[in-house]
DNA sequence: TCTGTTCAATTTTTT
DNA sequence: ATTGAACAGA
């Protein structure tokens, strides 16, 4: 996190806190439209409690309010309190509510953060314990996949047979469970190169401390290990926080676990926040366990149930809940709702990937026509593949859309690139930092040079910075090499003296500009060029909301999006996981199909465990509608380029009945009387896949996919083109946001055909594109 | 050093 | 089908 640690001496209490703990009645403000255990919840401040949540019944509501409930009672100063959350967005949120709750006057600050950036904090404070500098750099999972990647390298292992990355999801399991290299079982030991495992690890750790450096796990386990060597230390933090909230409990994983029990040993005072139905993290280390074991790790814990739901109508959460029923491993809740009706579950039915995407975004057209909003509506695929059939559609049509999740901000390569100029100047010892830009833009250092330094560079147990400044004094690097590379020094060494006296985002400007990083992308054609220069403006402009350098550089390497401009009237579209904790009107559930949702590739790594978790993301999906839910499936499915023909998924079967409805929309075939006797969903189409119109239905749509060019809008085509002519004509060249140039084959009013260059053939809208 | 080619991989994602 | 990364050749 960006902001600075809380102040650690707060005044007392203010008035304003006194005066809400003592509203009339006896009862403050805030605790109003508090239901019975949401209340029970809040009240509940001493000792451990576990408030399992379910979807929808007012989690954040409860948290937010407990921790002004504590303030308001004067029972610790807000910097006594810490709250912890997984995501950036989650603590923001949080903040903005507690705010709210208890006006801008509160003095002091809570430690309100995420795992990493509390631990980040508190590691800073005791770097020296775990052989580090205060000054540590995180690295992120690029740094850390290259720095693999060398280890290995160097270390002679066939990095084909064994791959930097599978390494790296090892190390990252091992620190999800709080193993050092000298505790990791032994049977780990031989799950790379051939037993070498375990010393990898080491060879790797030790690494990291030559480079003052830390991975996002070593956040976590360096804390525990300084919590577990020096009781000292822990008492500090024992005295510090009175009280500690979690959110998300399902989601935490053994370290996590840890690092909470640990702190939690000073006053007790545990509150942990989840919803064990919604775990769908065991795949990064999460563990389940951690919630259902609660009571037996927290003697004494007072749990209590929020099952009243505010958000979903009867029939949507009767089939999320009977859905979720199948689930052995949980600790149950029955979640109820006032709101008794509204529509049943839509089930549908569809021929192949491209049918249901027509299918969805005609809805989503038959919605906003009786005056819905774009924004009101959700389309949640299990894997992000699956969006490319929807984007196309809407694309074709020209329904506003926004991708949610996806590609972020910091993680982009121009972006990277850009901070790795920012961190060689602030230390030129970032040897990371170093090899990533010394030949971007191109300057002729070569990744023979590179080698070269950077051995010279282990030999001298130094940094690659300081190889190449000795390198280049003798004559063991010759020719536009040595040039380049004292050039590169010498600029990194003006811009590192320009940095103690410029504005750091002014800085930044220049070291972008005279390293001639900005003049690439200017000179680059293909068509990302211009958003990737626009986001290099971007990162100088946000540079500019921090203080300093460092202090913007920990910001990034802890928050992963950035604050992007919310929402127009846009379809969201997003991977289920990515809807955890969202919510809307209607959502759209495609692609439940066996192979698919649930995922293969879980089942065949994960087994039964894997399939309760694909089960709890339908869960999520499905509560994440207010009003209405559409689920679909397909009959045929291009998968990794090949077409397959594939099952309705068995979530389909497990759907309860009286909830849902199975309802054909295409009007290719009938669904008969079977429909109503079907025990399932599922049953019913099973039937009609037998019927006489389903095959008619396969037969219309296999003749159609030989014939068709653009069957669903040539009549609205041919309509618009007799009107007005359109802007392009055929053989235009155009450019386009996301498909970059392109040549007009065929213009029918605003709908056109354009071969792009790269992207291939597509139909697109005129207003998508402008000529080049 | 650059460019074209082949080859494999390919859920989900935060920090 | 698509993408990215590793390798061979100019």
């Amino acid at each position: 996190m960006g902001s600075a640690p809380p102040s650690q001496s707060d005044a007392a209490l203010p008035l304003s806190q006194r005066a809400a703990a003592r509203a009339p009645q006896g009862q403050a403000a805030y605790l109003d439209g508090l239901n019975a255990e949401q209340r029970a919840a809040v009240e509940a401040i001493e000792g451990p409690v576990l408030v399992l949540a379910g979807a929808g019944t007012g989690k954040t509501r409860v948290l937010t309010t407990r921790l002004a409930h504590i303030l308001a009672t004067g029972k610790a100063w807000p910097s006594q309190i810490l709250a912890v959350t997984f995501t950036n967005k989650a603590a923001r949120e949080m903040k903005h509510r507690v705010a709210a709750i208890m006006g801008e006057h509160v003095e002091g600050l809570p430690w309100l953060g995420t795992f990493h950036s509390t631990a980040a904090q508190i590691l800073r404070r005791h770097a020296e314990l775990a052989g580090l500098k205060s000054s540590f750099t995180i690295l992120d999972t690029d740094d850390q996949l290259r720095l693999i990647k060398q280890i290995l390298e160097a270390e002679g292992i066939d990095i084909k047979r064994w791959t930097p990355r599978y390494f790296a999801s090892l190390v990252d399991g091992w620190k999800n469970r709080a193993l050092t290299p000298d505790r990791i079982p032994e049977e780990d030991k031989w799950s790379f190169a051939d037993g070498r495992a375990g010393a990898l690890y080491a060879l790797y750790q030790d690494r990291l401390s030559v480079l003052n450096a830390c991975d996002f796990g070593d956040l976590l386990l360096h804390v525990i290990t300084i919590f577990q060597k020096h009781p000292d230390v822990l008492a500090e933090f024992h005295r510090r926080f009175r009280y500690i909230l979690v959110d998300e409990y399902q989601d935490t994983n053994v370290a996590q676990y840890l690092w909470l029990r640990l702190l939690a040993r000073g006053s007790g005072n545990l509150c942990c926040v989840g919803d064990d139905d919604q775990s769908i993290y065991g795949w990064r280390g999460a563990e389940v366990d951690n919630i259902l074991r609660f009571e037996t790790d927290f003697p004494g814990a007072k749990v209590i149930r929020l099952e009243r739901n505010y958000r979903s109508t009867g029939h949507i959460l009767g089939a999320a809940s009977g859905l979720i029923a199948a689930n052995k491993a949980r600790l149950g809740k029955t979640l109820w709702t006032e709101d008794a009706g509204g529509d049943k579950v839509q089930v549908s039915g569809l021929w192949d990937g491209e049918a249901e995407a027509r299918f969805v975004a005609d809805a989503v057209e038959a919605h906003v026509r009786s005056q819905g909003k774009h924004s009101d509506i959700a389309v949640l695929v299990r894997a992000s593949w699956q969006m490319r059939a929807f984007e196309d559609r809407f694309i074709m049509l020209g329904l506003p859309y926004k991708v949610v999740g996806g590609p972020r901000f910091f993680e982009r390569a121009e972006i990277r690139d850009a901070l790795a100029y920012l961190r060689l100047v602030r230390s030129i010892d970032d040897d990371l930092a170093f090899e990533r830009v010394v030949n971007t833009p191109k300057r002729g250092i070569g990744d023979t040079t590179v080698q070269r330094l950077a051995a010279a560079a282990r030999g001298a147990r130094t940094s690659i910075a300081e190889a190449a400044r000795l390198m280049v004094q003798t004559d063991e690097i010759r020719g536009k090499a040595r040039t380049s590379l004292q050039v590169f020094l010498r600029d990194i060494d003006r811009w590192a003296g320009q940095a103690e006296t410029m504005r750091h985002d002014e800085l930044a400007e220049i070291v972008l500009d005279e390293s001639g990083y900005t003049a690439m992308w200017r000179e680059d054609k293909s068509p990302q060029a211009a958003g990737r220069l626009d986001n290099l403006k971007e990162l100088v402009r946000s540079m500019g909301e921090f203080d300093s350098l460092d202090a913007f550089l920990e910001h990034i390497a802890l928050v992963s999006d950035a604050d992007r401009a919310e929402d127009g009237d846009e379809v969201s579209l997003m991977t289920l996981h990515a809807a955890k904790g969202l919510e809307f009107p209607l959502v759209f559930l495609p692609g439940w199909e066996e192979t698919v949702f649930p995922s293969q590739r879980a089942l065949d790594e994960g087994g039964t465990a894997a399939l309760e978790e694909e089960r709890r993301l339908a869960y999520v999906g499905i509560t994440r509608a207010r009003e209405r839910a559409v689920i679909s499936f397909t009959a045929n499915r291009m998968i990794f380029g090949r077409w397959q023909s594939v099952l309705p998924s068995r979530f389909i079967d497990e759907m309860p009945p009286d909830h849902c409805e199975a309802k054909s929309e295409t009007g290719y075939y009938d669904a008969g009387p079977g429909f109503q006797e079907a025990a399932t969903p599922a049953d019913a189409f099973r039937s009609s896949y037998e019927s006489p119109g389903w095959r008619r239905f396969q037969e219309s749509q296999a003749a159609g996919r030989r014939a068709e060019a653009s069957p669903v809008i040539e009549g609205q085509a041919t309509l618009i083109s007799s009107g007005k002519p359109g802007k392009f004509a055929r053989g235009q060249r155009v450019f386009h946001q996301k498909f970059g140039y392109g040549q007009v084959m065929e213009a029918d009013g605003d709908k056109l055909t354009v071969a792009f260059d790269k992207a291939g053939t597509k139909k697109v809208v005129a207003s998508f594109v402008e000529a080049a």
